[in-house]
DNA sequence: CTCTTTATTGTGCAAGTGACAGTAACTGAA
DNA sequence: TTCAGTTACTGTCACTTGCACAATAAAGAG
């Protein structure tokens, strides 16, 4: 139905990264300050264009990533997010965005990257109540990626990622801790975490020397998802006010 | 570190679709013979190009929707599956896909859209088996967005997209049936689906006269997320040689 | 040796799950 | 009217899983 003439119009595709790490127990997310005209100077994700035609979309995420926190691009964990492509998100035109989770262990602290002055990581509450103000739709981008670990902290090995190569069952606990931001039962979780067969697998004692008797080490397991799975305890009844009808 | 004269390198955004219904008790997608000149004559999921540079994803979504199944738009579950934009997917140039995945109840036999000679309900199992041979890497784009409603059946109350307004319990079911593949028992379903509070609400009884006793119709309720959960039963333990170790 | 600290293992009860059978409400034919 | 056929729904019981809760084990410090 279209004239021979008509082309379909051309996207320029950007790669933004939701990074997060744990810092001094608590959830935190990688901003930059943007360095470049569109909302120069505001709080944004890392991330940029494609950098030629033929660069696939998680290499430019890779790419994003190394040059935003200086990693060795092992260890971390990257999977894809999903589009936000909005025809209105972006100044400069059309511009679509492929959103990417990254996670990683006690992440250094950041260089500035090529489009951004500065770069920090700030607490994932901070950006969650909207208390730092984001360029284009990002707040929206790190609100779900954040909504998305929280999820998948139930249903896979997502978890070990937040940890190095050897860690302790404590440890684990409180990744979950603070991504979910809530308190858990010790002794059930070590039970749980243990049930998932291929979740976590020992390896030799250590002593972690803080004063109390050495823990034992594991590494991430295998399997990649959790069965059964750890469900995430429902936050205090706010408005559970379920109503009977008729 | 690029020079001044760097742009971005554009790309071509797609729109291709998993659509799902039930026919005569089986899971089937809709396919289309392609008329254009990639692949022409190969099957090929529906979808095309954005229409014009401010047309918005969803919408084209919704347009190659309406377009291929002469749809009223509505009744219609639409969401966004992921993006695949691997550089040789397409011999055209950089095509990047936005996949989506749409569930409706008993559709009408599909009607020939633009870049399609012939469009046709495939049964599901075709498709995941290779039966049928998929342009581009549609074949890898309609596996996932078959594994995706399977899984997200458990959580959500995505089911009651398969039915119309009002269904019953049988009914409901055998979309889970049907799309897992599996038998259930009827028994532990009608209490499992009037334990997740908010996913079904009775409306008035129907005589549905198959000639048996009416059945109770219910309508989809309030609640997304299903808790508790319809779990998947596991398939027939194949290789679950799970090895004890030392 | 005792106290403190952290790691790890148990125990009981409530709720959920799966396997299984019986009852209820209609239609249609004898 | 009765009875067979068909489909919709409800009930039970053994078993597993879940969560709340406490006790024990293995270090270091004095």
């Amino acid at each position: 139905m279209q004239h021979d003439a008509w082309s379909p119009p051309p996207v320029l595709l950007t790669v933004d990264l939701v990074i997060l790490t744990l810092r001094e127990g608590h959830l935190h997310t990688l901003l930059v300050e943007r360095g470049e005209d569109p909302f120069r100077g505001m709080s944004a994700l890392p991330g940029g264009f494609l950098n030629h035609d033929g660069e696939e979309i998680l290499d430019a995420a890779h790419r994003e990533l190394s040059e935003e926190t200086a990693l060795t691009s092992s260890w971390v964990h990257l999977e894809q997010l999903g589009v936000y492509g909005e025809s209105g998100r972006d100044p400069r035109g059309r511009v679509v965005s492929v959103a990417h989770l990254a996670i990683a262990p006690g992440l250094p602290n950041p260089v500035a990257g090529t489009d951004a002055t500065d770069a920090a990581w700030v607490p994932a509450h901070a950006v969650l109540s909207g208390k730092v103000e984001l360029a284009f739709d990002h707040r929206r981008i790190a609100t779900d990626g954040i909504e998305y670990a929280r999820t998948k902290l139930e249903f896979s090995s997502l978890a070990t990622a937040f940890c190095g190569a050897e860690f302790t069952i404590a440890e684990l606990q409180q990744v979950y801790e603070a991504v979910w931001g809530t308190a858990l039962d010790t002794r059930n979780f070590y039970r749980k975490v243990q049930a998932a067969k291929g979740f976590i697998i020992p390896v030799g004692a250590d002593r972690r020397s803080t004063g109390g008797r050495p823990a034992q080490l594991y590494r991430a397991g295998p399997k990649t998802v959790l069965f059964p799975p750890l469900i995430r305890p429902a936050p205090p009844a706010t408005e559970e006010k379920t109503r009977e009808e008729e």
